[in-house]
DNA sequence: TTACCGACCCCCTTTTTACGGGATTGCCTG
DNA sequence: CAGGCAATCCCGTAAAAAGGGGGTCGGTAA
């Protein structure tokens, strides 16, 4: 459906020509052996591995692809790492005709095309982040089990340390993510993505 | 482009004809006012609304409109939520032009559509879930409380009442959720999407 | 080389949670 | 009308966590 509604956006577009479409990475790689386009519309969500991956991959291969990240999602992780890893912008599923065929123009010209809404997203993420938290190897494991309900005694006895220093990384990671307890601790680490829910 | 997308889908389809599209749910239902099709494909994320409340306000004023959900998300509780307000179906985005096709004939005919990556979803969702979990008013203010970092005498100050009977309830969720202490609470309250990281 | 930092350990106090019992009210439904 | 259930309150005790303080050791970066 998605590749459908682009080619349809695309189709009267005279100075941009659709030279192929590819609905996994194991075929895009495929077709950029023989053909390279200027501009790579490249979905992050792909069944066979990660967009984002996939993006550093290609600009690697033909770095004179340039390569615009598209997504449904508005969200400032994804924007964030496709950009890092190459993309000259990030194009959502629910652009317009002109913001689409704008944001090939200015790629294909070796510019970045960044949608209002994204960039808004991208600024906001960057004010609340503000400091980034750095936590060590030991403060990740005891997160990681405080997540699972385990008390400081238990992982104490599943790290082989003493339920003291157990007690200190906690003490440290409340600290350095401001919370004032457990639940509060797990929802900030959640909100900057330290820790996940599957 | 989704819309697009689909609109080149059908193009070719000699017994369906495509008589609109709206882009959000106002002019989906203005459009409604004048004409019903047999069959409606509703997106769940719409910009103006939710989805699925969308689906049961339009089966109960248009019952005879048979609505086919369409969404990216292969999610269990969209599906499930869909269908419990009366879809006739769930069609993923990256559906193929033949399940699409399938999936309305089936739905104009009164019958129900489920692909089977669908199917599979809701499948394991119901056994993973076994049972839900359904909280009381209190409850939920409490469990929303505890995210934030609350304690049980805050809350009780809070909500105006003892905080034995806060610890009431936050014994009762404990229960409910089987979980060990606080920050398991959190992650399974997370995990049944009874609370989420904003 | 000094100074910082992460990983490790210890002790003490207070607060908060966990968990085991109760109980009452009022509403809704079979 | 009885029974269920949500909402409210109470009382214990034990365990955990929060919040202070202190320290050693080794690596590494200024």
């Amino acid at each position: 459906m998605v590749v459908e509604g682009i080619r349809s956006l695309l189709m009267n577009e005279k100075d941009i020509e659709l030279i192929g479409s590819a609905s996994n990475a194991g075929s895009c790689l495929a077709f950029l052996k023989n053909r390279q386009p200027d501009v790579l519309l490249l979905d992050i969500n792909l069944p066979d591995r990660n967009g984002i991956d996939l993006c550093k991959e290609i600009r690697l291969k033909y770095p004179v692809i340039f390569i615009l990240g598209l997504s449904t999602f508005n969200q400032a992780s994804y924007i964030h790492e496709m950009m890092s890893n190459g993309a000259s912008g990030y194009v959502l599923k629910n652009a317009t005709q002109k913001e689409l065929i704008e944001a090939i123009h200015l790629a294909s010209a070796g510019k970045t095309y960044m949608a209002f809404e994204v960039a808004k997203t991208l600024h906001t993420a960057e004010q609340q982040k503000q400091s980034d938290i750095i936590l060590g190897r030991r403060e990740k494991e005891i997160l990681e089990l405080i997540k699972y309900g385990f008390t400081n005694n238990e992982m104490a006895a599943e790290l082989g340390i003493s339920i003291n220093t157990v007690d200190t990384y906690r003490k440290s990671l409340l600290s350095k993510f401001k919370a004032k307890n457990t639940a509060d601790l797990i929802r900030l680490a959640l909100i900057h993505k330290i820790i996940s829910i599957e």
